[in-house]
DNA sequence: GTCTATAGCGGGATAGAC
DNA sequence: GTCTATCCCGCTATAGAC
């Protein structure tokens, strides 16, 4: 990893500011330059075009997250703690680069835009396959209910936290603020969240009518 | 509501399906048409703009949800079957209306564009609140844990729905599936989330270690 | 490495025939 | 109501001076 250009950095930091507020096809290379204090011909010396500059941003991201991911799991942790790490994992990553939770949204709707990345969906569906297995290991601990669906209760487990972070402005508005949710919070809710999910995964204790309503859920 | 012009219920289709594939910037006049199977001058002559054709769009769907969610809701349900309702009516509407979960996402994560509509927001909210009051019945009535922040546990029900529809193609990939997510699914992640969530409201009973870090709720 | 100038294209929107 | 032709603008990308 030799030195980083400035003017580089620089462009990575302004288009990945503005990807994520606008959007690929809103963003133009005027703007990335001026956002990014530069001239904007210079991106053009420093990437190929303007697709592949998206491309480096989402790279520059998620490939140290999915880096920082792999590394830190150790594989002997509890079921439970370990699920409990990388959803905190996930909230911090989310809140130290506030921009990414959109740029992801974006491409997670866009699965016909040409620009998303292969790359995206294998470290996505690396993390998923991940928790899913701690969920059958837990199961198996009986520390986990058996009558939940690995595969739905790990998307159960995700969407809490991405959906926060996603919904971002919208969230914000509902808890009463007027423009981002306040650090506090975060952290709070981040909490909030594990609670939550620790909660629906504890196997139930004889509750009473407890195996009813498998079919035929309609009102 | 008179006599609706083919055309124009053409063009709304079209828009609305490729305003949710492409976004609004990357979607053109042109391909409307296309898509329409009509002449894209047509657009200015029932729309005054691309913006508009827009709003139009977002106004039909959510108007419609709108509509039904606030009439259809009996004040006199229970809590956690109010909530289960509006739950599965979420779902519903979701799945019903192929294209909306894409076109809120980019809603949500467009807080900053020109063309968010403050409609959107004023259902959300209006939704959201009625969730949050549900919830503190429920915890009064003693059918809800009464630890939980009922703003935070609103945020966590409404997610697991909306991420599910959000980030479909992301889902329907982990889930192991190549295209969509096959209709049976659906409906069985659906009675997976209502009973996840039931099970995480559920009052503890008196669990060893029960959470003690509390904040005080405030009015 | 950085800048200016501009080519070249594709987009939104309009005029007006039918 | 529908269609053709077209204007005009702004965008991406490049050429080339410094």
């Amino acid at each position: 990893m030799p030195e980083e250009p400035q003017t580089r950095l620089a462009l990575l930091d302004a288009a990945e500011a503005l990807f994520a507020r606008q959007g690929f096809a809103a963003t133009t290379i005027k703007a990335i330059g001026t956002e990014a204090g530069v001239n904007p011909a210079l991106l053009y010396y420093y990437f190929p075009d303007k697709e592949r500059l998206y491309h480096a941003v989402l790279e520059r991201r998620l490939g140290a997250f999915a880096r920082r991911m792999a590394a830190e799991l150790p594989a002997a942790l509890p079921p439970l703690q370990a699920i409990q790490h990388i959803l905190r994992g996930y909230a911090a990553m989310m809140h130290g680069a506030p921009q990414m939770p959109r740029l992801l949204a974006r491409e997670l709707a866009d699965h016909e835009a040409q620009h998303a990345l292969p790359v995206i969906r294998e470290i996505a569906a690396g993390l998923f396959q991940r928790i899913c297995d701690l969920i059958r290991a837990g199961q198996r601990a009986g520390q986990i209910r058996a009558d939940l669906d690995p595969r739905f209760t790990a998307i159960s487990l995700v969407s809490q936290v991405a959906w926060f972070f996603v919904a971002q402005p919208a969230v914000s508005r509902m808890l009463g603020y007027e423009g981002a949710v306040p650090p506090g919070q975060v952290e709070r809710y981040t909490d909030h969240a594990v609670a939550f999910a620790l909660a629906a995964l504890a196997p139930a204790r004889n509750r009473p009518g407890a195996r009813r309503a498998r079919h035929r859920a309609r009102s």
